[in-house]
DNA sequence: TTTTTCAGTTAACATATGTTAACGCAATTT
DNA sequence: AAATTGCGTTAACATATGTTAACTGAAAAA
């Protein structure tokens, strides 16, 4: 149940078995079947969630009804709106599952618990919050520099176990293109 | 010289005057004429830089020799290249000045011996890091759902200071188009 | 099995943005 | 004053991606 976090978070930063223990209390386990939702756009979100397996997504719905995927999260990641967990204002993102997936939740107020229980963690929060700052402004560089067959192929390389997992119409939303594109991109791939 | 980074700093969290002069012992002053480089890509990024006057950008080149500017920095931001000044390793963004500025340096050791002497400085940089990390995510959105005239009357908006302040060059690049296309976008959006 | 749904492909056509090149104008340099 | 530079504009044409619609095959539902 805590073993994928248990050497997710050993990556980052060291803790003992009885700290890891006493973190474990502050998450909630939780099934979230394929199509149900996490958190629905304009709700609080109140969990800062950890994926054991499965997949997830995080998306905007545009004037004309097209969805914007920002991030997936598959097994060892993290997925939130984290504007709104972190300041109780709705959120501007929906959250769903792609798959049936195991997750662990994390309220705010077990979040604030949790860092007091165990000092240790704020530092590992930073870092995870660093490296993610750092590879969204990668992607905006991506967006700026990049044509949709690079940034495609980038996917591909950076992400290949998400690659696998989920259907191309998710990987062209997340890449800002339309599945059509993506597919007359991929045909082009392969001219043999 | 001191005064923008203290009322920018109580914003987040108070200090006191005492705690404020400590801090200030960990910057360095500097004038970076217009043209000049902070930070050249494949340099590892050594400062973290807040602007007291002036403008910065940071950006990348592609393989066509093109800028695409991945963030501006005037009065009351800071700019760096985070992963490098985090991690040690070489940049990939350059840094200069689009005009003759006046920034306030801090080095990474600096920055080290600044938590040490001010541990609530640990809370400012946290905060600052969640509202870049959550501003970039929704650059990332507006990418994928608008369109170059939404974002460039988003960015208007957002930003009126730099608006004014920089050249509509420099705002496409940002946007992720050309000058020219900037051009027309602004024509039919007064077609009087 | 039969039917329905979903994901992916393809093609014709539409549109937004890029490319190239020329021009005007103001600011700066000589 | 003359020349140069930087910035913005405009236009003709090229190209990448979007739009619409039809079709296929596989998976899921009946």
């Amino acid at each position: 149940m805590f073993s994928l976090l248990r050497t997710h978070i050993e990556k980052r930063m060291h803790l003992t078995e009885e700290e890891f223990n006493i973190c474990t209390k502050f998450f909630i386990p939780k099934t979230i079947r394929k199509h149900q939702f996490l958190l629905n756009e304009g709700d609080i979100c109140k969990n800062f969630c950890f994926v054991n397996s499965g997949c997830l997504r995080e998306y905007t719905i545009d004037k004309k009804g097209i969805e914007h995927i920002i991030q997936f999260a598959i097994a060892d990641w993290w997925i939130s709106d984290l504007n709104s967990f972190l300041s109780g204002l709705p959120a501007t993102y929906n959250i769903d599952a792609l798959q049936d997936s195991e997750v662990l939740l994390l309220e705010k107020s077990s979040r604030d618990e949790l860092l007091d229980a165990c000092p240790k963690m704020e530092r590992f929060f930073r870092l995870l919050l660093e490296a993610n700052y750092i590879a969204t402004r990668q992607r905006v560089a991506d967006s700026l520099s990049e044509t949709a067959e690079g940034r495609y192929l980038k996917f591909v390389k950076t992400y290949p176990k998400l690659f696998e997992q989920i259907p191309q119409s998710q990987i062209a939303s997340y890449l800002g293109i339309t599945p059509q594109s993506l597919s007359r991109i991929r045909k082009e791939l392969t001219p043999k």
